[in-house]
DNA sequence: TTTGTTAAAGCAACTTTGTTGCATTAAATT
DNA sequence: AATTTAATGCAACAAAGTTGCTTTAACAAA
């Protein structure tokens, strides 16, 4: 994957980010006119693939996209995201690791675990 | 809510099914021209607010109902939900509840937990 | 059984999120 | 500096879902 403007911003952005980010909050973010909107799409797309980033679905259908800081050395994301009802925001919660147990006939490629709710900030306010 | 032949219809779809059906899907199932597919989108939500049937959001964001036979009696569906990626079928794994933990200053209201991968009949064949 | 009330349905238009095809640009290799 | 091809821009498209407003049909009351 190439050294590219676009993709250096995209990756501080969302490196930069304590909460997961939607296309259309990096988008937001970057300076006006930096790149295409199809451009973050496809970088982030890249970014995945290279597990530079991981990609977490909200409750609501919007995928975004945060780093994760307990994940630097072995790519796993098997941890918790809330997503808060009042200020939108998705958070990792990172030392949190469910556990669950599917019969073995099942294949698992990638994990979705989503908790809804309001969070401690807007709970306090 | 009023008992009309679009919510009978569409309720009855969802409670045959062994699957998780999305809008689209149950629009596929129910009769040419039975009802317009903004009233199943409706109906849906009107289903889920009475409690008739749970929602999920499977992890390519799409929007999917299910009733759930181990939830008849008390309102709950923190179970998780399987993804097939081959044949694209979502299904409740009723007797599988993951574990875990949130600090106590978060306010819970909802989980979608799901797990993407093949499914036993997808890797049998 | 008819009437009145209002929830529900129909329809068209719109929005948001994301994708695709193709021509052009710009990394990076030689 | 020339070449290769990954990456970008742009326009058009597509799927999923929403909104406003008019009309229809449940169903409660007379």
């Amino acid at each position: 994957m190439r050294k590219t403007i676009a993709k250096e911003a995209i990756l501080k952005t969302i490196n930069e980010s304590d909460t997961a980010l939607s296309q259309a909050e990096i988008q937001a973010i970057l300076p006006d006119g930096l790149c295409n909107r199809v451009t973050i799409y496809r970088v982030l797309d890249r970014l995945v693939e290279e597990k530079s980033v991981h990609q977490i679905t909200n409750i609501d259908g919007v995928v975004k996209y945060a780093n994760c800081h307990s994940c630097s050395t072995e790519y796993k994301h098997d941890h918790i995201h809330f997503n808060c009802e009042k200020c939108n925001v998705v958070t990792c919660i990172e030392d949190v690791e469910p556990t669950f147990k599917l019969p073995s006939n099942y294949q698992i490629n990638q994990l979705n675990f989503m908790v809804s709710g309001v969070c401690p900030d807007c709970l306090a306010s």
